[in-house]
Order: C-alpha cells, then sequence, then structure tokens
DNA sequence: AATGAATGAGGGTTCATTCAT
DNA sequence: CATGAATGAACCCTCATTCAT
C-alpha cells in the first residue's frame, strides 16, 4: 500500500500488481466493446494497454480468467454504482426508485460501450457457467433491495393486486431490454424516449407515488 | 453408390442446394447454442450434420456469410410466427396483442436453446454491422406491426397520456428482458411469472381491456 | 490399401494416412538424432518431411503422442530386426547368441543416429512413465529369448554357477553401455572393439562354445 | 531485516557466491531429476531453491551455462568418490577393482534420482558438444585409472589372451548398462543380482583373483 | 547481492480455407 | 456435389532474459 500509490500506472516496470490489473481490465473493456469477446485476442488487450503480449498471462494465468474477472469487474462497478445511488436518493421508497431507473438509463451506465460489453458477456452465458454464476450473484443482490423497495411502496400505497416480485422482475426486464434497443438501433433510440417509457410503467402501477 | 437416387435430406451427395443450406444452418444453432459463436468452429458444424468438412466452405463460401445467414433463419423463422400468430388471433387488437405476448414466451420460442443463440448473435451487435443491420430490419416490421395494435388499443380505450410508440418499446423490451432472465437464471425462472409479469403490466397500462 | 501403394510419399496432399505417419515419425527420428527431443520442434519436424506447420497435429493430434509414436516405431523396428536375426542364424544356440550380438553392433543398429535417438528417449525415462512402459514392455520380450538362449548353452556346456539371467542382464547391460561409448566417445569408440570386447566377456563364460 | 548477518546456506541475500552456486545446482538437479532437462525451467530450479526469479542469471549468465555447470558438477562428484575409494581400499589391485565396482553399484551412486540427471544428459550428448566434450574429460581418468588396476590384475595373473583395455571397456559398460536397467525397470532391478553381475564376470575372467 | 515485474521470441495447437480426388 | 487431407496464419501460452528497485 506504500509503495501502490505513488505509481503511475502505464509506465514500464512499474506500477502495483492492483493496478496493473484495473488497466489490464480497462483494455480489456475497450477491446471487447470494439471487438467482441471472441475477437478480442491477448495481443490486442496488451496492445491498447500500451504493454508488451505477456504481460496478461503474468497477471491472469489465462485468458478465460481475464474474462472472468472482466467480468466480475463490471458486475463489481454495476453494483458499487447502485448503492450509491442508494445512498445518495433520499430515504423515500419512491424516490429510491427512481433514482435506481434513472442511473440505469443515464449516460455512464448506459452507453453503447458498456452495454456492448455486457451483452458480448451475455451472449456466453449458456456456454460458460462461471458467467452465468457471476451474474446471477450479482442480480440476485439487485433483485432483494428492488424488491424491498417495491414492497414498501405497495404497502404505503396500498395498492390491490400487485405482487413486489412481479414489479421487480418487470422493471429489471424492462432496463435490460431498454439497453438491447440501445445497442442494437442507436439511430431510433433516445434516452428521455426511455426514461419515459419505464416512467409510464410506474405511473400506470403506482399512481399515488409517480404522479403526472 | 455411383449414382445416388433419394432425396430425403442427410442423405449424402444428395440434397437441394436449399436442403442442405437449412441442414446446415440448423446445424449451426445447435452448435452455437451449445459452444457459443466464438468456439463454434466449421468442424463442429459439419460433423453436426453429419456431413465433411469441406461442406460449408462449399454452400456458404465463408464462417461469416455462414453466421449471416444463420442470424437472417431465425430472424425469418420469428418473423413467421409472428404473423401466423397475427392471422390465427381473432381481429380484437387486444386479442392480437395478446397473442403476441404469449408467443413470446411460448416454449417453442422461449427456450434457453433457442434464446441462447439471439443472445451469442446479440452479443457480436456492436461489432459486427451486419448483425446489426439484420436485427433492424426485422424489428422495424415487428414495431410497426404492434404499434399500430397499440395505437389501436389506444383509441379504442380513449387511454390519455399515452404513447402508442413508448408502449411498443416497452413491451419489446420487456420481452427482451425476460428471456435474458430465462437465459441467466433458469432455476429462478418461469413461464407463469413471465407471463404475469407482461400481464400486469398490460393491465396497469390498458385497464379497460386486460381486466383482472 | 488400393490407394496407398500406388501413390509416392512426400508429395503434396496425397499419400495413405499410414505413408504419412510413417514419413513423419522418419523426420522425427532424425530432428531428434540432430538437436534432442527437447529442441526439436513440431516447426523442425515438419520442415524436415517438407510438409506444413498443421500437419503433425493433423496426424498425431499432438506432439507428445508423436514422440510416444516415434519411441514405438524405434523399438518396432529393433525387434523386428532382432526376430529376423534370429530366424536367419542357425538353430545353434551359441550361433544364435553370437547373431544376435553381432546385430546389436552392426551399423545400421549401432550408429550414432539411432543411438541418439535411444538415449535422447532413456532421457527423459524417469519423468515420463510412457516412454518407460513402452521400453519396458520390449526389453521383456527381449529378455525372455535371450535368456533362453541362454539356459540352452549352460545346459549344453554344464557350466557350473552360472545364471541365465544373470547373464542376460549382463548382455544387455554391456551393449547398452558400449552403445553409449558409441555415442560419447566416437573418436575413441571402435566397432571391432566393441565386437571383441563381447567376444571376450562370452568367452569368458563360456570357454567351449566360444572358443579363442 | 535490514542487514542480515547469517552465513547458512539458504538465508536470503548472503551466502557466499560459492555457497550459492552449489545450492542451484543442488536444485537444478533435484528438478532435472523429477522433471527431465526440457522440462526444468529456470523458475522450477530458483522455486526449488526457495530464491527468486533472476537469481539464476544472475550467478550462471544463461540457463546452457547452469546447465553446463551442473554436468561437471555432477561429474565431478563422481571423480571425486572415485579417488576415495581408491584411496580407503587396500594397496592390492583386486581389492580396488572390487571396491570401485561396489561403489557404482552402492544406493548413493545408483539411485534412480541421480541416474536419472546422467542419462538426461547422455540423452543430449549428440546435440550438444559441451555435454560430451565434459563426459569425455571425466570418463577418460576414470579408464586410464581402470586400466591401470587391471593391466596390474593381468600381470600379477599371468593371464593370457586378455587384454587390459577390453576389459575396461566392458567394465564400464557394464556397469552404464546396469544404471540403465535399474532406470528403466526398477521393479526387476536388485543391487545384489546387479552386483553378482559383475562378479560373476570377473570371476570367469580373473579366477585367480576373485574365487568363488 | 537479490528481487520479481516486464519483455518478447518462439513454441504447440487450432481452424478457416483450399484443392486433388 | 462431396470429401477430407493439407495448408498456414494466428492464437494462447511459456519462459529465458532483462532491468528498475
Amino acid at each position: 500500500m506504500t509503495q501502490a500509490t505513488k505509481k503511475s500506472v502505464g509506465n514500464q516496470r512499474t506500477a502495483s500488481k492492483q493496478a496493473r490489473r484495473k488497466q489490464l481490465i480497462a483494455a480489456t473493456l475497450k477491446c471487447i466493446s470494439k471487438r467482441g469477446i471472441g475477437a478480442t485476442t491477448l495481443s490486442d488487450v496488451a496492445r491498447e494497454a500500451g504493454l508488451s503480449q505477456g504481460i496478461i498471462n503474468l497477471h491472469f494465468k489465462s485468458k478465460d480468467n481475464l474474462l472472468n474477472e472482466t467480468l466480475r469487474f463490471l458486475a463489481e462497478e454495476y453494483k458499487q454504482q447502485f448503492y450509491k445511488t442508494l445512498e445518495k436518493s433520499g430515504p423515500d421508497a419512491a424516490d429510491k426508485l427512481m433514482a435506481l431507473m434513472t442511473m440505469d438509463l443515464k449516460p455512464s451506465v448506459c452507453d453503447r460501450q458498456k452495454l456492448a460489453v455486457w451483452f458480448a458477456f451475455w451472449g456466453e452465458v449458456k456456454s460458460m457457467p462461471t458467467y452465468r454464476k457471476i451474474c446471477n450473484d450479482y442480480d440476485a443482490a439487485y433483485d432483494v433491495a428492488v424488491n424491498e423497495i417495491c414492497a414498501e411502496i405497495i404497502r404505503e400505497g396500498r395498492y390491490k393486486n400487485i405482487d413486489a416480485t412481479t414489479v421487480t422482475e418487470a422493471l429489471s426486464s424492462l432496463t435490460n431490454g431498454l439497453w438491447l434497443s440501445c445497442l442494437i438501433a442507436p439511430d431510433r433510440w433516445n434516452r428521455t424516449v426511455a426514461m419515459e417509457t419505464v416512467i409510464s410503467y410506474l405511473q400506470a402501477l403506482f399512481p399515488k407515488h409517480f404522479d403526472t
């Protein structure tokens, strides 16, 4: 820790192990978003990071491991944003929900670069059990938190015939689906419209909380 | 052996060009769902089809082309289902919409094998302009049709503050998102719950049409 | 078999699988004798055979497998010589023994090229269980045959205090040891002297059979 | 931690150059006997010695050099044993010869670990002129000494038709051959039997010196 | 003297593609 | 049309070597 902080990342033969790993994961993210997972070679990543061929096997042992770590990083990063958003928003359940939805669509989260990476990994979920496990772990945490918020809103509004779990599933599906649209049809896609799509659903469901 | 006479697909040295292509695309779909796009080799596909190494380059010129055709096939197949569903359902707009949503979640459409392939392609959309183009073409047709149906429902119900385009986007996003859940969390996933998720959305938006 | 024989080995895209394998094993032997096992690359072997990079993995799956097959070939070849020698020699036990010893030292068997390969494999016996197994299998057959011959000689000569097994071990050790000398000190080494070394041993042990 | 004071080998940042070299050679021997020369990496050796990556290049300049030094060490060690054995044994020529043969088969010399290393080097003799040179140098000394002893025995016993050089070659070959058996067929191998193999030869050759 | 992160050449292996049959 | 042996580029990975600390 004493050594780690003073080194500038990117310089030859310097930088702490942690910093190097982050640097390489960043390069990996960039490459995947540009080329996709299959076409991303270790050479590409190393070049992107401005380092040499062997560097990745040195720090990550194997390409598989690098990809796992990259997915984990991506998920962790999302999780951090998620919790930070919850903390920053007021104590009101509806506020929290709105803050989360807004976060999911804000430029730094919902940008094609990043989405490309998410979908790249999702595209291999079926054939890569590890990816599925990582995704599941993080999704579970997300679901629990959103579910709780929805439950509170339902309680507050005494909404009848509305199941928190169903709403949670709907909201997360909606978000993921909107991301896909952003990725596939960036020309037609529009952040405001996407936001309205979510809001109109919330208004219809929870009219007392999300007024017109 | 000198002269083959049978015409059934799967038999060596026979079968029309069209049949061979379909057979190979079917094999490709199977392989992608099992291994993902990146790990699917032409050998795999040929073996899956029970044919020889060089067969694919013979019929499809290149791997890229095979993949493009496979995606096109997938999209076309979906489109056929879509229009068949529309035809079969009654003239009522709400009925049509419900029929479409049901179709999206029925076992033959929403099964992990098939979804894996869809997501495999979506995972490369960013880096493969061709894939994006194919997806866009088909999505546009879907959007137009659904949009029209929604518009009619809105007209019928005189729903205020509801935009057909928004609903269309929401519905397609919802479906895609539910597919992702099915792919990633098959254990937690449940067809009935998924259907309820969609219905609850429709009920919230169009209470007069989709009563409890 | 109909196809196999008419093809000339070495020509592109022709030659039966069997012929190609033999050709590649021959190239491997040459490379090992020149460079040793460790420094022999698949590139070297392919180049030596006048074929392309990928050819070996095509026919032998892996380098390890190629080496195993090469050792097996070497041992099998020796075995063939061994039995042919036995067949050709007269029925007399002493004649047979002498024929075998002569064979072991004849130029086509005891030449530095070939010995280099044997020792290359023996040099890895400790760390490569497969090599040891192959060597053992063939050695066992050799030992049985020589042992039988020695037993007969002992019986014929009514030699006291001489154990056939001991002699067998001594003879095979002597041969292997002489091979090592040939390999390490080719300048000092001399086929005639080597032969005399063996003969003097046989004379010392079986004076009635191998008279001066 | 700032200043190391101890001098025992194995402690970091201390130990004389000589001690370090010995330590590294010992580690090399162990690695070669376990993995063979080809599969022994400098990392392996350093790890075996409990030291760091770069240590070997620091002390030996290159891997080739390390291997040369290791072989030299092995040969030198054998030579020391050889002369010590000669010194310890009585002045009688026959006693000396018996002592040498016994030494060659005693556990500390004829153990599979050590033999594996010898054969590993012999396996590369053909392609590594340096190895051959080192082996030759030491072998020559051995031959001279044994030859002299044999000559004396022959003189003492007035044995006719026996050439000292031939016997020397036979004995060294026999020993090396027995070593190979020990390496390849440790299950069948037996120290007592090996010793008898040598003794029976000496008895047959020099009956007046090696009585039954 | 010692460390260990970094380098980069070179190895084994895979695989899309070609081509003689 | 179909086969499958052959090709060779390109990949992942290993490892001897270098070098800043």
